[in-house]
DNA sequence: GAGTGGTCTAGACCACCCC
DNA sequence: GGGTGGTCTAGACCACTCT
C-alpha cells in the first residue's frame, strides 16, 4: 500500500490500518481470546512498515479492542478472560473487596421498543424487542436489579437456562454463544426513588433512593446492540469513576 | 543522555524524559497556557532523539497534562482554556444543549479534619481544613449543592468574595490565583436522600433522592489537594460516563 | 518561507516468553 | 535460540500555522 498523498482529504496510513484490522476482526478472521498475526507479519501483508503497523495497534489496544503481551504476541480482547470479565460495571463495594457476584434471571419477553429504547437502538418506535430482568446479588445481597433489551432478531433462540448455566457475565455471553463482542458503552446515571417492583426485588422499602444507570452498549463500527437500566443500591458500595 | 542498560528495573527513556518534563512543569518552568520548548530542541536538550521526546510528550497529552496543537506547537494544559473550563463536570442536561452555570458560594469557614476528609487528602485526622459551599445553577435553577474541603495551609487567603468576581471555574481559579493545577480526579457515587440543608438550597422536598459524588482532586505526583462532595439533581440532567 | 507537530521508513538492539 | 512485542535512532517528507 503506498501513502495516498493526493487524496482530497488526509488520512494517516495508520488509520487505514487500523480499519482493515477492524474488518478482519468484524469478518471474524480472529476470534476473542486468539492471537493475531505479528507486527511484522502485517506489515508484510499491508505493505507498510512496522511502525506503521505498530502504530495502528497501539490506538485499538488503547481502545481494548486488542491486547498485547510482551513476548507472546497481540490477541483479540475477549470478555471471558478473567480480568475483562466485569469490565464495564463501575459499581463495586466501597471497601474495595473484589466481590463474586451472583446473577438471577428472570422474565425473558418479546416486548415492541418504546421511544427511549427505539432512540438508543437505532430502532424504529414500536420494533420488536426481547428484553430480560436480573437480580445481582453481593455476598448474598439483592444490589442490583437490571433490565436488558436489544433488538429481537439480534441474539435468536436466547434463553435464560442458557444464561443461568453460564459462568460469566452477560457480555461474555453474548461473545461466547452469538459471537457478538461490545467494545464500548456509554452510562447516564441519575438517583431515583425506588418504585414498588424494585424494592420488592432489592429487599428494601418503596420510595428509598437507588442509583439507577442506563447504558447504551455497541460493537464494532459503533453499532448500538443493547440497551439496558440497572437500579443499584448505594449502601455500602459506589459507583468508581476516574476523571483525567 | 545514555540508555542505562545496566538499571536493576528497567526503565525506558521516554519514561524519564515523562519525569524530566513533569519536574520542570512542578517547577514552574512552563506556565499553564504556555509553550513548552519544541521536540527538536527537547530533543537536544535531554541527548535523545526527537522520536523518544515524542512518545513522552504522547503520553503527558493523553493524560491531558500536556495539548499539542499542530503547526503551533505544545502547550502545558490549563483550566482556563475555554474547552477546559469544566472539564471534570460529568452533570449535563439530557438535552444535550450546552448550559453556562452560575455559582453562589457561601459558608466559607475553618475546620477539623473527619476521618474520611482525613484518608481522602492524606491528613491526619483533625487537621486544620477549609471548607466552603457553593450551589451551582443551571437556567436559573438550582441543580447542585458542592461542600468543598482543603488542608488550611493550601489556599491561604482565599476569600469568597474573590471566587465569586472570579469568572470560571474553581479549578481555574486555583490555578491562576494559587498556581495548583489539578490533573486528575477520582469520584464515587451515591444514591442518596436529601436532608434538610441540601433540600432548602436545592429547593426540593427532603427525602428527595439526589445524585452524591465524592470526588478527591490530584495536582502533580498524585497529591490529593481537594475533596469535595456534591448533592446533585437529576431531574432533567444526568452524569454521562464513556466506558472503554 | 520558516517553524511546528504529524507521518513513515529502515534498521538496530533490548526485554520477555516459551521451547 | 528463536519469536514476539518494546525501545531508540536518524532521516525524510507532509500538513498546518503564522508572518
Amino acid at each position: 500500500m503506498k501513502k495516498s498523498a493526493t487524496t482530497p482529504s488526509f488520512r494517516p496510513l495508520y488509520e487505514q490500518i487500523k480499519i482493515l484490522l477492524t474488518q478482519s476482526l468484524v469478518a471474524g478472521e480472529w476470534k476473542p481470546g486468539e492471537a493475531i498475526p505479528s507486527e511484522m507479519d502485517l506489515a508484510e501483508r499491508f505493505r507498510v512498515s512496522q511502525g506503521t503497523v505498530r502504530k495502528a495497534i497501539d490506538e485499538l489496544a488503547s481502545e481494548h479492542i486488542l491486547m498485547r503481551r510482551q513476548g507472546k504476541g497481540t490477541f483479540v480482547a475477549s470478555h471471558s478472560e478473567p480480568s475483562y470479565q466485569y469490565r464495564f460495571l463501575r459499581v463495586t463495594p466501597d471497601s474495595g473487596e473484589k466481590l463474586h457476584p451472583k446473577n438471577l434471571f428472570f422474565g425473558l419477553e418479546r416486548g415492541k421498543a418504546n421511544a427511549d429504547t427505539a432512540r438508543a437502538l437505532g430502532l424504529k418506535p414500536g420494533s420488536p424487542v426481547m428484553q430480560f430482568k436480573r437480580v445481582m446479588s453481593f455476598a448474598g445481597r439483592p444490589m442490583i436489579l437490571d433490565d436488558i433489551v436489544f433488538a429481537a432478531g439480534q441474539f435468536p433462540g436466547l434463553t435464560l437456562a442458557e444464561l443461568e448455566e453460564f459462568a460469566g457475565s452477560v457480555y461474555s455471553f453474548y461473545e461466547t454463544v452469538f459471537g457478538v463482542r461490545m467494545i464500548r458503552a456509554e452510562e447516564r446515571l441519575r438517583a431515583v426513588a425506588a418504585d414498588g417492583f424494585a424494592a420488592a426485588h432489592l429487599k428494601i422499602a418503596p420510595g428509598a433512593p437507588l442509583l439507577s444507570v442506563d447504558r447504551i452498549a455497541y460493537t464494532y463500527g459503533d453499532k448500538p446492540v443493547e440497551w439496558r437500566r440497572g437500579l443499584c443500591l448505594t449502601d455500602g458500595f459506589s459507583y468508581y469513576n476516574e476523571l483525567s
